[in-house]
DNA sequence: GTCCCGAGGAACGTTCAACAATAAGGAGTC
DNA sequence: GACTCCTTATTGTTGAACGTTCCTCGGGAC
């Protein structure tokens, strides 16, 4: 998992400051994804703008770029929290992935070639990730693939609208218990859809595209089913973790 | 408008209030959809906050919100403006807009049939508007129809997303300078359409909608570029305005 | 006359401290 | 044991301040 090396080295000039706002932002996003804070976790301003050296105000504004990422929610004077995805929420992702990713297949036709020239490529990166049992990297790299295809379209705000859609995923993924089981199965998958494109078999790929989605959902929606019971114990019992608090 | 059945007669305790920075926010995103704050306003914080009566800082927070629905565009240290959309952004726009209306339309034949009784009375209520001259409501009546087409496919995500669609649209219908021609002709084409959608004629529909969606694109084009055209002129010319300022 | 460049001002980004408003949780009562 | 009230912690918003950055205007050189 190599970060974004060195962040910190010094350098003056910064054209385009990404703003404070939008490092902290980073920053949180960054732990969100990786479950590090996991779901649930309550994220109070006071204790964050201690903990990332900024203002509270700051803060708040992160809060409102990942509230707008669907990472986060927020009730008016309740505060806010990693986002917590239920069922519906789940299913309404795969709704938006199957109409969106078809688009992209059905567009793979009149697509540059080169950018179907690198499809493989994602899936060779996560063989490569499997190898070494780095099962985060295998999803990344299952949903970098899942981002080319909408790439296909061709539109930056469909990009954009997706990739939300892909971070909220990785909200589930962070809290499965074995994320081998959950990653390892797709990559052969991915594999055939990948092929299916570059034969330029439309039809094919559509009927795959159908069956890897719906297939895919349900093994999230247990996922989901299987932590939402764990909370509900962890609730009803002593006092688990009647508030997540950050650290 | 009944609301929520009124126990209490005043407002005092606000169940759910709005917040003062989403007020504003509505309140400004009210005024570029109108073409009160025309694309290329400047929308300074200080100015904005004296107006609404608000602090600077929730001037601020409204900024955001509106800059992640695509109305307003900011630079690091340049400040916020009503976004000027290029013709880039409408091409996008339209691109972002076949895909997922085509998808409402495949989608048309799973949905709820009660859905689809409803589209007749957008293009009614359009003809209503077109014979009253109130050419705006035209308009809304129409994107009403195309966001509903959406709103067949059952995601809220979706939905949400083709909002901020919309509304980047309306930016350019205030800007034209004769907007019955920009809006009168579509009453006819979207009344064929609901048409082919209420008789089941999915392939045809798909058809019309394509046509539909490539003809309007040519026309928005059009208006951008005139205007756009208009705004390098009067930036030669003398002052004209050099920088719109609100107020 | 045109171009480059530097000073000045305007606006932004961020911080801090404070207060009001509200939601959550606990004490006390019936 | 359930309900009500109260306390408390946390949020939402304000106002002022300061450093930083961008934009513009004007002077000087070619």
């Amino acid at each position: 998992m190599r970060s974004d090396l060195g962040a910190d080295a010094a350098e003056p000039p910064q054209r385009n400051a990404p703003g404070t706002a939008a490092r902290v932002a980073a920053s949180l996003r960054e732990q969100i994804i990786t479950g590090e804070l996991p779901p649930r976790t309550r994220l109070k301003d006071a204790q964050l703008s201690q903990i990332h050296q900024v203002s509270r105000n700051t803060v708040r504004e992160a809060l409102r770029e990942l509230e707008r990422d669907g990472l986060v929610t927020s009730r008016p004077h309740a505060g806010s929290a990693v986002k917590v995805l239920t069922e519906a929420d789940a299913h309404d992702i795969y709704r938006v992935r199957y109409w969106i990713e078809a688009a992209g297949v059905e567009g793979s036709t009149s697509a540059d070639p080169e950018q179907l020239a690198r499809f493989p490529s994602f899936v060779a990166m996560a063989r490569e990730a499997a190898a070494e049992g780095s099962w985060a990297d295998v999803g990344t790299n299952s949903l970098r693939l899942h981002q080319a295809i909408v790439g296909l379209l061709g539109s930056p705000m469909l990009d954009a609208f997706f990739a939300t859609i892909v971070a909220q995923l990785r909200l589930v993924f962070a809290l499965a218990d074995d994320e081998a089981a959950l990653q390892a199965q797709w990559i052969d998958r991915d594999e055939k859809l990948v092929d299916l494109l570059i034969s330029g078999m439309r039809g094919q790929a559509q009927l795959e595209l159908r069956q890897y989605l719906s297939d895919s959902e349900a093994q999230i929606i247990e996922v989901i089913r299987a932590s939402g019971a764990a909370a509900l114990t962890s609730r009803e019992s002593p006092p688990p973790r009647p508030r997540a608090v950050i650290e």
